[in-house]
DNA sequence: CAGCATCCAAGTTGATACTG
DNA sequence: CAGTATCAACTTGGATGCTG
């Protein structure tokens, strides 16, 4: 394709020609680590790919083990995982076909970190119950002595 | 509101009534853990608690560190966070108003892990460009030569 | 089985304007 | 400053039907 010259993609506010040293800041509205950051904890991003830390599944097995998701959605979020290099597809000819979706080492990497967060965050939801619930009586309560 | 009996929330798959043990799980589609992930790892959710992170910030220093977040996005991403009891609201009345957002000590835990993530993937944007290119050349390739 | 194409409803977002 | 209200534009997601 055109205008492909190395890598020095057009990248916001983030990285530069790669003279100097690039820096990726999330924070920062064009650089290219947003996308990516998106892909990883998206709504189903980071559910498929800690699923896939079970071992190397293939679409129809992950559609059953991610609860809700939708053909269109998983194979969206498979593509961006993919393309971002998380996520390994695997093809076996055969019939009736055979893909299998494999973590690469990066992606193994994210979702060490990634289910760290979830085990994080299923354990202290108690706690959020409890606090869902003092904000909402509190809100109430605003609404209604005003 | 009505319909507010204890803490027997109807949580789809993965909680029960209180007598027995409690599992949160956030691959269960019902399951109260996944709104709080999508608060956490949402769009803005997630660089709002990260910034939150260097300190206690007020509405419009957050608005210009988080880059291109809109009022009415950080408005709606803190008042979930409020509500999971992640961060904490804190009104000093004066003229001109003074409010200041703060991590609870949960926020503070969602924080480590989620910069952890963070880093990591800044850390490897490098790869993830190489791959992404990859991924485009070859699919340009195939559309190409089939 | 694996997955793309299309359509459409519903939800999300951002700009703008306004309030306390 | 710290928001809320409103509206139009865009995006999302899911259901359905079809292909290899």
């Amino acid at each position: 394709m055109a205008g492909n010259m190395s890598k020095q993609a057009p990248v916001g506010d983030c990285v530069d020609d790669g003279l100097e040293e690039v820096v990726f800041d999330v924070f920062a509205r064009g650089c290219p680590s947003r996308p990516t950051m998106e892909h990883v904890t998206g709504r189903w991003g980071g559910l498929v790919l800690v699923a896939l830390a079970d071992g190397d599944m293939r679409f129809n097995a992950l559609r059953r083990r991610v609860d809700g998701i939708s053909e269109k959605m998983l194979a969206q979020a498979l593509h961006a995982l993919e393309r971002d290099g998380l996520v390994v597809r695997e093809v076996r000819q055969a019939i009736p076909p055979k893909v299998e979706y494999r973590l690469t080492e990066f992606g193994g990497g994210v979702v060490e970190r990634l289910s760290g967060l979830i085990e994080f965050i299923e354990g202290n939801m108690a706690g959020v119950l409890d606090a869902q619930e003092r904000y909402d009586t509190a809100k109430a309560a605003e609404a209604d002595g005003v």
